[in-house]
RNA sequence: GGGCGAAUAGCUCAGUUGGUUAGAGCGCACGGUUCACAUCCGUGAGGUCCGGGGUUCGAGUCCCUGUUCGCCCA
């Protein structure tokens, strides 16, 4: 693209980012190019059926900023990208559009519904281009690949077959989690629990063969209905004579035993509890124990059944009221008293999540952790942050096995038939069966569920590659190198992709795990619709720029921990951006007709030593500096502090004080001089929108096109290598700085109006050399009248009347301001400059003077105090000198 | 109940293997029509490094303990 002529007085993010991106994809650069070892990232694939929102932003930021200087790098770069189907959410997002129509699913049936499905998705499908395209994902559209696409299909079945094969999948009735809303099954990390208030309810059972009771406590007295025992715990003495004898269940009359079992805490209530196998995770587990019959009293759509007597077809909190209400009216109920309990909800819509037992699909997790937890422990899988590895193990060490059946329509389908004839199931990696693996017969049946979403995630970042196919893909980009992706998902995602890596392709699926937080809101509160506190990221970007907010994000906080983003954060890095604009503008007009020259590879070279002026030579140096610290920061995953040290070195030094001091050449005499300058000038920009360009691809796009170059594009121009760095030009340049510092303070004290050229003279001891050189460039940034400036080494009759500053033990400054300068004011400020020396002296003096200090404390350390000492009394002892001249 | 994290300027955060005078951005105050930029420039104020104890010549940093907030797991 040709970006050519004067550009605009302001930044305008909307018109320039428009252009770039399709730019870049048609040109190919989004692809992985070229030879060596590739870098690779799969992009978590965003649900089909979102919004983009901030969460997005924040992991396009992160990966774009290390794909793209990846990519820089000159590493064959490849970030592919996807879509998940998003199970329960994707299929409840139609439900409800039936729902508007006055139609359920049932009423469809389940094949024009996912026709339906379908037609949905496709509508979408183009969406996530369109959001990732605004935010400047440099990712790979050829290889967009969907969950619910032919290749991920299979491979989701193939792994099916193959864990089945293993004995790793089986099929079992267990105690699960139910969502009576969504009507399927969760996992136990799709369960939400929270604390809430409600009541513990005291029942009393009748003690068969006696005039006895013994009370029971529980939270949810309508499971009652369910109860098939009693237990209290073994060693508990008050109930020792009633173990092995029986209570009569109210309402129902059932016959329960009571028995000990060590599960019961006998602190909990009465010390004895009533056993509901078929709705309590404890409850079963000591029905399992006891050969306890399971009572199933409720339907799974939240009402309960024929098991509940009078109270089928009631709802659960119904069925809870009038449970209570008779057992209170027959003389069963005790008492009641408030209590807070952990209640379990559906992490999709809130519902209260109801433990039952049901027939479902489970993969065994023990054979398959123990492989992941064996690539953590040794450093093959690391995280970033580090301590998300000890949670990460702890949670591993003790997972359940995983529910991976979902009574849902929309999703991949179990890929298991039944044979009608003699029962068997036949699991295939085909779409279809048409003949039972045991007796051949015809007629069977597919298992109607499908599979939990997360399965089909778990095999991402191979299915997405070509699994199980052998492919070139696979070959060349699996593992990749860095899967970046939310905490919140660790062991939802990342450690179900681990343990599948590790099971289906022999390796981990990546060396590192970067885990980002969440964003938050200015006040730190979780950005969400109801509140009404998110940020639009279409609205923002729209207004201040995608760069702008890339790096409002990046820069908001560490790796790992949640950020809080303000718009006013965003408007500032919008500033910023307007600042490189700025500062290009002024170095093309400074440029404008002159020939700047390149290197072999095309870039700006950089400025020879002819003519270089101190200023040159320390932005060069400060630009090394900066080049190796952004490098290293990136390296070890430092975003957002890579982000920040890139802001200060181009507002701070670049344009502060470089682009200032070249007012100075430019408008020299000295034609070398200006060459050289001009040079810098171009080099210096060009390196740092190299170093920008992760971070705020558009507008360093758009700059760079308008300087000199020979390569295509900056997405593709190499990352920039530190060069050499010049300690003198630095230690001179910043006393220089130090000089204009004080001066500028100096007037601004004294009320010196800024359009006011004043003289001054300078004694700099050893550096005088080193300021004589740089008179123009200090009178101009400090506005010293340009023919009154005097350096020399040493001053012997300071002018009359001057203030004085010590800038440096051996480096004053004095601005003879006759007339403006209050005496009295002057004494009092050199009093107090004068007390913080002799402070600094007596503090050095004193830690030098005790001998375990300097027996003990490294060398290095004690010199620089001996150094800091000798500075101090000097400059103590010129500030004697001026109070007694004064 | 177990675990993790955070606590440093008004706000958001840096602060290397401990090195003695704790930094930045934003915000704030004051002053500015300096020919790149008011989306700007200059100057300045502002800190019991959460409390207590310990180790050390030396602690924001290491150890113990407590407080507050947040998160994860059960």
């Amino acid at each position: 693209m040709q970006t050519t002529g004067e550009i605009a007085r302001t930044y305008r993010p909307n018109e320039v980012e428009s252009r770039w991106y399709d730019w870049w994809d048609h040109h190919g650069y989004f692809a992985p190019r070229g030879t060596g070892e590739p870098f690779v990232i799969i992009m978590p694939p965003p649900n089909v059926t979102g919004e983009l929102h901030m969460g997005h932003a924040l992991f396009v930021a992160v990966e774009d900023i290390l794909v793209r200087w990846r990519r820089m790098q000159g590493r064959p770069t490849l970030w592919l990208p996807g879509a998940d189907h998003a199970g329960i959410g994707g299929q409840w997002v139609v439900e409800r559009e039936l729902l508007e129509e006055g139609v359920t699913r049932q009423d469809l049936g389940r094949e024009r519904f996912l026709k339906r499905m379908w037609t949905f998705m496709d509508q979408y499908r183009g969406r996530i281009r369109e959001q990732l395209r605004i935010l400047g994902a440099s990712c790979d559209w050829s290889r967009f690949t969907f969950t619910m696409d032919p290749g991920p299909a299979r491979a989701v079945r193939t792994a099916f077959r193959q864990l089945y094969d293993k004995g790793l999948i089986y099929r079992g009735k267990r105690l699960i989690n139910w969502c009576p809303r969504c009507r399927t099954v969760l996992s136990d990390l799709e369960v939400d629990h929270e604390e809430e208030q409600s009541s513990l309810w005291t029942i009393r059972y009748p003690i068969e063969g006696t005039d006895r009771f013994i009370e029971v406590a529980t939270t949810r007295p309508e499971t009652m209905l369910g109860d098939t025992a009693v237990a209290v715990h073994p060693d508990d003495e008050r109930y020792r004579d009633l173990v092995g004898r029986s209570a009569t269940l109210p309402i129902i009359g059932r016959t329960l035993p009571i028995l000990a079992d060590p599960a019961v805490d006998p602190e909990f209530g009465t010390g004895a509890v009533k056993v509901t196998p078929a709705h309590d995770p404890n409850d079963f587990e000591i029905g399992q124990r006891h050969g306890l019959p399971a009572v199933n009293v409720m339907n799974l759509d939240g009402t309960m059944n024929e098991n509940a007597a009078e109270f089928e077809g009631r709802t659960i909190s119904e069925a809870r009221k009038g449970v209570v209400a008779r057992l209170e009216r027959e003389g069963y109920l005790v008492r009641t008293e408030p209590h807070t309990l952990s209640v379990g909800r559906c992490d999709r819509c809130g519902t209260v999540v109801e433990p039952m037992i049901s027939e479902q699909w489970f993969v065994r997790m023990a054979p398959l952790n123990a492989p992941a937890l064996r690539a953590v422990q040794e450093g093959r899988v690391r995280f970033i942050p580090e301590r998300f590895r000890s949670a990460y193990v702890s949670w591993v060490e003790h997972e359940h096995d995983w529910c991976i059946s979902r009574q849902l329509w929309w999703g991949h389908r179990i890929p298991v038939w039944y044979c009608d004839e003699c029962g068997e199931a036949t699991v295939s990696v085909e779409q279809s069966v048409e003949r039972c693996e045991r007796c051949g017969g015809t007629s069977l049946h597919q298992d109607p569920d499908v599979l939990d979403t997360w399965f089909s995630a778990a095999l991402w970042p191979f299915s997405t590659l070509g699994w199980p196919d052998e492919t070139e893909d696979l070959e060349r980009y699996y593992p990749s190198s860095v899967m970046e992706t939310g905490y919140d998902i660790l062991f939802l995602w990342v450690h179900r992709m681990i343990f599948s890596g590790l099971e289906f392709m022999g390796q981990a699926p990546f060396p590192d795990v970067y885990l980002h937080g969440q964003v938050r809101d200015a006040q730190g509160q979780r950005m969400s619709k109801s509140k009404g506190n998110g940020i639009d990221p279409t609205i923002v970007t729209a207004e201040y720029g995608s760069d702008a907010l890339r790096l409002a994000l990046v820069t908001a906080g560490p790796v790992g921990s949640d950020l809080k983003l303000s718009v006013q954060r965003v408007e500032s890095m919008r500033n910023f951006a307007n600042k490189i604009w700025n500062a290009t503008r002024y170095v093309l007009r400074a440029t404008a007709g002159v020939e700047i020259e390149l290197a072999d590879d095309g870039s700006i070279a950089p400025p020879g030593e002819d003519g270089s002026s101190l200023a040159d030579r320390w932005i060069l140096s400060r630009l090394s500096a900066t080049t190796s610290e952004v490098t290293g920061m990136l390296e070890r995953y430092q975003l957002n502090e890579a982000g920040r040290r890139l802001y200060e070195f181009v507002w701070s030094e670049y344009c502060d004080w470089y682009l200032e001091a070249t007012k100075v050449a430019l408008g020299g005499t000295n034609e070398t001089a200006r060459r050289s300058t001009q040079q810098t000038l171009v080099y210096v920009l060009d390196r740092i929108l190299r170093l920008l360009h992760p971070f705020m691809p558009f507008v360093t796009e758009e700059l760079w096109h308008h300087l000199p170059h020979r390569g295509d594009a900056l997405i593709v121009a190499p990352w920039p290598e530190p060069g050499e760095r010049d300690e003198r030009a630095e230690r001179e340049f910043e006393l220089l700085i130090e000089v204009v510092r004080s001066v500028r303070n100096a007037r601004a004290e004294h009320d010196v109006p800024p359009a006011r050229l004043i003289p001054a003279t300078i004694a700099a001891g050893t550096a005088a050399d080193a300021l004589l050189g740089q008179a123009d460039v200090i009178s101009r940034l400090a506005r010293i009248e340009p023919g009154s400036l005097e350096i020399q080494s040493e001053v012997t009759s300071p002018p009359e009347d001057a203030l004085s500053l010590v800038v440096a033990s051996d480096v004053q400054v004095y601005l003879p301001l006759a007339g403006m300068v209050d005496p009295e004011e002057q004494r009092r400020r050199l009093e107090a400059d004068l007390a913080a020396a002799r402070s600094e002296a007596e503090r050095a003096r004193g830690l030098l003077s005790n001998e375990q200090f300097t027996r003990r404390a490294p060398e290095h350390v004690v010199e620089r105090e001996r150094a800091r000492l000798a500075v101090a009394e000097e400059r103590a002892r010129l500030l004697e000198d001026r109070l007694s001249a004064l």
